[in-house]
Formats: structure tokens, C-alpha cells, sequence
RNA sequence: GGCGGCGUAGCUCAGUCGGUGAGAGCGCUCGACUCAUAAUCGAGAGGUCGGCAGUUCGAGUCUGCCCGCCGCUACCA
């Protein structure tokens, strides 16, 4: 297998630390799936990158009296810094401030404008004449018309939880200065998504082996219709227009929401650069054999799984998403709770306290993929202690103390294989089979948890045949069953490997050195020196603080 | 309010096209084992599948209504 495959992944603000929500949700799926093609042989692109624009940015750079540009300094590598911990594999992980993100996104643009699906449109907005400013929706305040509340903003009432207009607010004032907003003429370009209705929604019902929850949504967004989407935005903090469509006043930018998902394309033609083969992105994009995979949060699904694919229709000779396997969301005692009792925990606090693969295999054990999934530290330590050391750590420690002690430290000898012997051998390479089946189809979960059963299985093998006892009761028969069990965990080392890439390398030199070669169980040579034994992962004691710690 | 998803054992979750007595992991109880990080293996207890009504020979699975949670609702992305 060859295939080129694309793996996408969602773009986070640089304007704060990310939690284990995103990790969860996007960066650590995206990175088990393309670890897995790539250990297949596939050629996996895998990119993604700060976003440097949007609303966020320029709030949090307002209330430190500081640029937007430093804040995404600041953000930018401190999110870098969590995948090199945790080991999300990308390819490039750039941002949106590039001047190749910019030209990108000027092509589509211009794409758009010369087939008529991007126009000009006056628009009526809230505008502070004391400030001088055009005020987005949350920067108009006033009186909720539903319950009264008299600090409603105008996107939406947080005390009855409404969504509003601005228009609907008793008494408006700014936020900026507390004058009472006029309404004022304003031209923006508008994305006209109806263009591209009847194309999308073909398009989406064809597509096979998406997530229930993501494609009805989709269809469900484009039978209620689509509006023309305003694209630029009266800022001076993003994409600027392109210079021969700059002709709508001064102070406008592209919006963010249509420029960071082009972030995808432009980043894979910055990654081509830096290869020294420009024009290699083409093979992700434009090969039809190629594959894309958009890990996102739920709560990007209407634009990945149809104001994107519209976009790449207009711009035209661009592959359309193969599967958006879009994630619920983790909860933490319920989402709701404070950053006291671990909701608003940085990935790097849990980077800091936990081994990368257990952390990994705890995350991957609760991937929120069907439901939103509740997750407490306390869950986290189980799954390591209960799950990872006690079946698959202990499987290995166990074979290979027993083997190092009674064998000289090299893999024993085998006799003639007897059918538990080769059933056993078997169930290995069918969980292989099976484990590859669940992660092509992003069941990244079950894939993990039949790596588990598959360990356990190996587990009842050894309680069947107490190679302990065999050591001395029948050394032949011993050493059989031993290099039976080596050649399991072998085996079961390639199953983990996507989950668990850390000590993936660490397994392969205990047991004597054997190479990475594929999706298939590992020829393990008799008499192979073993390596230096020890357990590959710590059970967690109780000097970790957790929830009420 | 509208749209979508979800609500299954103490906890976290599976249940494909409706069909033999409803599943897994962990926890719990009992037992086996003792090579191994007090790890492993086996057995058992534990569920009116959110509620009500309906379709059907038969519904966790389909339909309607209700309750609850999450997301979206186009100027957060």
C-alpha cells in the first residue's frame, strides 16, 4: 500500500493553553491514525497550525494592552512544545501569518470573486459614533427582550441563554463607550454558500462510513439553506483583502472563519517548499487516489463538512474531504467545573506529571467518539494502573524476566508448535487485522481496546502454561512456550505502536532488536540477544494531586 | 424557539439491516495461581436499555410526545 493520505488537523487559537478537550478531541486521533498509515506505508501528510487571527487574539491581546502578534508569539510555541512532549507527529505545524498562508488564500478568494460566488454587499451595522468603530454583535450591550436581563449582549444573553440580534436589544449601547449605537451602511464580500447547495449535499450523501452525527448535521445545515456568509469583517487584525478587491473602505480584513480552514491547503504547499519539492503538495490535493482526514471537535463541523468542501468546489480541481470523523467533547465534572478542579489544565500540566504513552493511552481510552465522554484524573490513573501496567506492561515484564533469567538473556529455542502455541500466535495477527480495520475507519477506541483483549488473551496463555514451571519440569516444552509469548508481544508491539509510540522503540530493542516493518507480527530470531529489562511503564502512586488535590 | 446528537450495569462506554435468556473494561464478592509493577487467570453478583404511548408475531434498536445533557443557530470558529 502506497496511498496518499492527508491528515488535517483542527486549527487552535494561539491565544491560551490548550486542555486535554483538544487533545482528545483532534490532536491525538489525527496522530494515532497517521502514525498507523504510516507504519503501513502510506504517505501521510499531516499538518495544521496555529490560528493567529480571530476574535480571540485580538480580545486577549486588548486586555493585556499588548499586539496580536505578541500574543500568538507567545502561544504559538508553547503549543509546539505540547506535541514534541506527547509526540503528535506532524508533518508541519505552521500558522496562519505566514505570507504563503496569505497568498493561498488570495487565490481562492479571487477564485471565488471571478466565478461570481464572491460579492460585494451593503450591510446595516451597529456603529459607535463616539469611538468611531463598526461594533461587532458581543460589543453591543443592552436589555434582553426576552428575560429582562440588562447586560445582554448583542450575540447573545447570558442570563436566559438566548441567542440575539443586536437589533433586538431594548436600549443598545456600546461596549466601548457606552453611547448609543447608530446603524450605518457598511460593504462587505459574502461567501454565497447557496451557489454550492445542490453540489455539497450530492456530495455528502454518497460518502459512506461517516460519523452519523457529522453528516446529518451537515445535511440538516444545508436543507434549512444557505445564506451568503459575510467573509471580511471591519478589523485591522487578519488576511487582508486582495488589493484589486480592497475597495471597500479602509479597515477591512478577511474574516477568520474562511481563512484558517484554507490553512490546510496552504499548509501543505509551505511544507512542499521546505521539502525543496514545491509542487509535491499536489499529490494530497489534486491525485485522485489521494485520501484527507479532518480531525475536528464537533463544534467545527459546518465548516469542514460543508462551507469547506463549497469553498474547494469554487476553487475548483481540489480533493473534497474523504471523512470528517469529527470528536464530541471530554467533559470535565461535567464541563462545567473550574480550572481548580481540572478543567482549565494546560496539556503541559499532565505532560509534566505523566509518561507520554500513559497519558496517550489513558486519552485514547475515553476518545470521545460517539458521545461526549466524562474524564476525571482519578479515571486517568485507573486506566494507566488498572489497564496499561497491570495487562500490557506486566505481559511484557513478565515474559521477559522469566526469559532473561531462565535463557541467558536470549530468546529461546522453540520445539515444534503445538496448537495452542499457534492459536495464540493466531489470535495475534487476527487482532492485527482487526485493529487495522478499526483504525481506517477512525474507531480509534475500539482499536485500542482490542489491542487490550488481544494482551489479555496472551496473559490466559501463560496462566494455561506456566512456562515458570516448564523452565524445569520440561526445558524443551518451556523454552516453546517462552518464544511463543516473545513472538506475541512482538506482535502485539506493532498493534500499540500508534498508540503508544514512546515506548514502541523501547519494546523492539527488549526483545532483541527486531526492526519496524510493517502492519505484520515480527519475525523473532531464536537466540537473539534480549535488551536491558524493565518495566516499560510506572504504576502511579499516589503522588500525583489530582481533582480535589 | 429551530436543527442535530446523546441518555444502556456503581464508573467509562459497545450494541451493524428490529429477532435465541441485554454486552465489554474497570470496580465489587468468591476462587485459582504465585513467573510478573500486591500484577495475572476463572467464576459470580449487579440493568423496568431516560419516561409515556404506539407500530410489529417480536423493539435498547422503528414512530409520536415528554424530560434531561451537549453542540449549532450564520459577527467564536
Amino acid at each position: 500500500m502506497n496511498r496518499p493520505i492527508l491528515v488535517a488537523v483542527a486549527w487552535p487559537y494561539a491565544s491560551g493553553s490548550l486542555h486535554l478537550g483538544h487533545l482528545a478531541g483532534a490532536y491525538l486521533p489525527a496522530d494515532i491514525f497517521a502514525r498507523y498509515h504510516r507504519l503501513i506505508g502510506n504517505r501521510v501528510l499531516m499538518v495544521s497550525g496555529s490560528d493567529g487571527h480571530g476574535t480571540p487574539i485580538t480580545v486577549r491581546a486588548d486586555q493585556e494592552g499588548v499586539s496580536p502578534h505578541e500574543i500568538v508569539d507567545r502561544y504559538h510555541p508553547e503549543i509546539v512544545g505540547y506535541w514534541d512532549a506527547l509526540g503528535i507527529s506532524f508533518d508541519l505545524f505552521t500558522t496562519t501569518l505566514t505570507d504563503n498562508h496569505r497568498d493561498v488564500t488570495w487565490d481562492i478568494f479571487r477564485a471565488h470573486r471571478e466565478r461570481g460566488t464572491i460579492v460585494e454587499e451593503e450591510s446595516l451595522q451597529f456603529y459607535d459614533p463616539q469611538a468611531q468603530r463598526f461594533l461587532p454583535d458581543r460589543y453591543v450591550e443592552g436589555t434582553c427582550p426576552h428575560c429582562g436581563y440588562d447586560q445582554a449582549r448583542g450575540d447573545q444573553c447570558d442570563n436566559c441563554g438566548r441567542t440575539l440580534d443586536p437589533t433586538d436589544l431594548i436600549n443598545p449601547r456600546s461596549r466601548l463607550s457606552g453611547a448609543s449605537p447608530i446603524q450605518r451602511a457598511t460593504k462587505h464580500w459574502f461567501l454565497r454558500l447557496a451557489a454550492f447547495s445542490d453540489e455539497v449535499k450530492a456530495w455528502l450523501e454518497e460518502q459512506e462510513g461517516w460519523r452519523k452525527h457529522v453528516k446529518n448535521w451537515a445535511l440538516g445545515m444545508i436543507d434549512e439553506g444557505l445564506p451568503d456568509r459575510a467573509i471580511t469583517r471591519d478589523l485591522n487584525w487578519g488576511v487582508p483583502i486582495p488589493p484589486e478587491a480592497d475597495t471597500l473602505g479602509e479597515g477591512k480584513r478577511i474574516y477568520v472563519w474562511f481563512e484558517a480552514v484554507i490553512g490546510y491547503l496552504s499548509a501543505a504547499k509551505e511544507w512542499a517548499q521546505i521539502q525543496g519539492t514545491p509542487e509535491a503538495w499536489r499529490d494530497w490535493w489534486q491525485n485522485p487516489e489521494a485520501e484527507s482526514y479532518y480531525f475536528v471537535g464537533k463544534d467545527n463541523i459546518p465548516f469542514h463538512a460543508v462551507i469547506w468542501p463549497a469553498m474547494l468546489l469554487g476553487y475548483g480541481d481540489h480533493n473534497l474531504p474523504t471523512n470528517v470523523p469529527a470528536n464530541q467533547y471530554v467533559t470535565f465534572k461535567g464541563a462545567k467545573a473550574s480550572k481548580s478542579k481540572g478543567v482549565g489544565r494546560s496539556i503541559g500540566w499532565y505532560a509534566e506529571r505523566f509518561e507520554p504513552d500513559a497519558l496517550r493511552y489513558a486519552i485514547a481510552s475515553v476518545l470521545p467518539e460517539q458521545n461526549d465522554t466524562e474524564l476525571t484524573d482519578d479515571e486517568i490513573i485507573r486506566r494507566i494502573n488498572e489497564e496499561l501496567v497491570a495487562t500490557w506492561g506486566n505481559l511484557v515484564n513478565r515474559v521477559l524476566t522469566i526469559t532473561t533469567r531462565n535463557f541467558d538473556g536470549r530468546v529461546p529455542t522453540p520445539a515444534a508448535l503445538t496448537d495452542d502455541d499457534q492459536a495464540v500466535l493466531d489470535a495475534v495477527d487476527r487482532g492485527l487485522t482487526e485493529i487495522a480495520r478499526l483504525i481506517e475507519q477512525v474507531e480509534l477506541r475500539a482499536g485500542l481496546r482490542m489491542a487490550m483483549d488481544t494482551a489479555t488473551a496472551v496473559n490466559v496463555y501463560l496462566n494455561a502454561h506456566e512456562p515458570w514451571k516448564l523452565v524445569t519440569s520440561d526445558p524443551d516444552r518451556g523454552a516453546t512456550v517462552l518464544w511463543v509469548a516473545i513472538a506475541a508481544i512482538a506482535g502485539l508491539g506493532v498493534a500499540f505502536s500508534p498508540y503508544l509510540p514512546f515506548t514502541a522503540p523501547t519494546l523492539r530493542s527488549m526483545l532483541g532488536g527486531i526492526d519496524e516493518n510493517g502492519w505484520v507480527r515480527p519475525k523473532v530470531a531464536a537466540g537473539a540477544s534480549l535488551g536491558q529489562v524493565a518495566p516499560l511503564f510506572q504504576k502511579i502512586m499516589n503522588d500525583i494531586p489530582t481533582d480535589d488535590g
